[in-house]
DNA sequence: AATGAATGAGGATTCATTCAT
DNA sequence: CATGAATGAATCCTCATTCAT
């Protein structure tokens, strides 16, 4: 799994037009993974389960290790695309408090990882087994994130809604509590979306955490 | 991995007297399922690097399976247990807040997971993996749990330092930030230990954040 | 070996062309289980008999269990089909005596079983291991062989062939004494046929045990 | 299991007092050799059945080879040594009729198989699965019998009662039916006892068999 | 592009046997 | 005598991968 992973993910690629056989294997594949896990899971199987032949995923996917990027890489790519956009998009646009940002921030989390539960699954698996693909994903958000990230926590901090908390800490509690908030959801527990009520609820919650310090 | 692990979990039991290899069977074990994970950890290798042959193994745990049972159920038990204990004392010790319990909480959590750091990450991973296992932990804590934070609970509401927050929302909010806290620091990153200023922050969040509610 | 070997009788199955290698896999199993039997056998040693991988034996019979029964089965079904088939041709053509109805038998089976004789060979010694497959193959007996063979005993019995012996009682000293005579023939030492003259001799023991009753 | 059984078979030996735990290491291996077979009984089970530990069975026996050689030998010796005294007792006593020897023959041979059921199991499934036990028997059979049943069935032939057959193949005949007798009683089937009935037909059978050649 | 037969390395598990206590 | 922990070779089986068709 190493060579490989570097390479893919800077590869900001190809998406080549699927054949439906590929397509038919991709979601085959991302529904036992997301069950099973990845090492549970033989190439037997998923090729039962897309009716296809085995030969047809390996010359496809070039090998079992491939097809599991294939399926994660793209999906992570998107998923921290998107909330760079939104960061840059919040920078420069004064009018939104934290609070209005964070509402959509969850929001729209909720709705990708809602649509691509099974994906979600897939991933955050694959990240708690295998070190070496959490290294390698760990460095490419590492690479990605704080130039959108910082900028933004700038402006909250300067019209005072941060507190008085650094930044990275006040990025790791929210972290670590919308990871949990979301591994609840739809790994531990099997939601098919999350409610606006919810979402109120973990609004409020983070923003009082960052806010009021020493009181 | 079924009709065993129901029966294992309730069977509070025996420790009968390890001999030394079945203890360096049991800590290489440890060793290896947190770093590569179960299912990427042959018996092989194990009994490789507990210096025994593969046979004593199974003479002792019967299967790959039961090895696993035997690291992950006595430290469940054990960490569900001192949360009992913790949370009875003090729903009769009315002298602390809050503020003092959490304090207390973490800290005892943030060193016990400190101190046996590669079981609990055999268990998430394991928890994150394996369905059955997840499930039937779940129903364990569904069990143990309730009865005792209830009443605590129904202190902390009496008092006023909960706000106006259902009890299970308030729990949710909690669990969800400490999962997350405690995933960050001991899987995802080699933490060796919890300062007691991050301890100091994630009180705070938690307070404030269940505190001042609509504010 | 239990839920395969009841659906795998009654079906009448399939005969799906082999491949070069199946057949040489089944040939090399049937050789080395007739010489060492089932239990004494290694997949491995039938694969290297068999100029196969043992991978192949898998991929194609599932386990060592089911290769057993894709060698019994089919021989055990042909041998009861042709039985039932003789006894009813036998029931409606009235110029046949006992005797040459006996003659015609046991020369058939002397001759199926000598051109079987490593297949009669497993199938027997695991009738006489296998406590399971026995007493399935005994049900399936029971239920095609009875219906094929009273019809015929009650033809003899009207011509007066049979003496005054009850049906069952003239089948089982028969079946006694036939299975003897095949098993110590085919098995209990190695010969490559059974001679007129041993079958006449078996004939007219067995119509003289049965005849003169009382006498 | 080769050197061991030709001299353990010569050596009608020892009988040196067995122990409680030999005797019931014995009984053990009897009946779980008898119902599964040899080779399907581990040591381990048949010391947890005997209440022995594995070591007991190892000190006394040497290997499971020679546990099985203990069960298996004195009993082949006692009934052969039985049909052998039978034999030379009814070459001497000319009052008996072949009618009343066969009786008697079959009623002792009946009794001491009823009595021994599950050796019998053990040595009759052993006698099919195991070439070279069933080579050493049947040459030490080779070497006991013939001496005893010779002058015995001239002394038949010269009275009359065996007709004009050939006695080895008269010998064959009734080996072959008395086989299929025993074995589908006691082995296939689980008959406690034969009735005197029964006796009765098998041995009018084997008479009328014998005689009224070419009748 | 697709198939599926074939592979062989590796995996969990069993088991007869040994030996220190 | 008896124990039972320990062994390691052998066993059945799985699986990702290859390749001829």
């Amino acid at each position: 799994m190493s060579a490989d992973l570097h390479d893919a993910l800077l590869a900001h690629i190809q998406e080549k037009k699927k054949t439906e056989k590929q397509q038919k294997v991709l979601e085959a594949a991302i529904r036992l993974f997301a069950e099973k896990g990845y090492a549970n899971t033989s190439t037997a199987e998923i090729a039962l389960a897309a009716g296809v032949s085995e030969g047809t995923i390996f010359k496809h996917y070039g090998s079992k290790d491939r097809l599991l990027l294939a399926i994660i890489l793209p999906f992570f790519r998107e998923m921290l695309s998107r909330m760079v956009k939104e960061a840059v998009r919040e920078t420069f646009s004064s009018q939104t408090t934290l609070e209005q940002f964070l509402r959509g921030f969850i929001t729209h989390r909720a709705q990708y990882l809602a649509e691509h539960r099974d994906i979600f699954r897939v991933m955050f698996k694959e990240l708690v087994y295998n070190n070496e693909l959490r290294d390698e994903l760990k460095a490419y958000a590492a690479e990605q994130l704080p130039a959108a990230l910082t900028p933004m926590f700038n402006r909250f901090r300067l019209s005072g809604e941060l507190g008085d908390l650094p930044a990275d800490t006040a990025l790791n509690l929210t972290a670590a509590f919308l990871g949990g908030f979301f591994v609840m959801r739809f790994l531990f527990t099997d939601r098919a979306a999350i409610s606006e009520e919810e979402i109120g609820e973990a609004v409020r919650f983070i923003l009082n955490g960052l806010r009021n310090r020493g009181a």
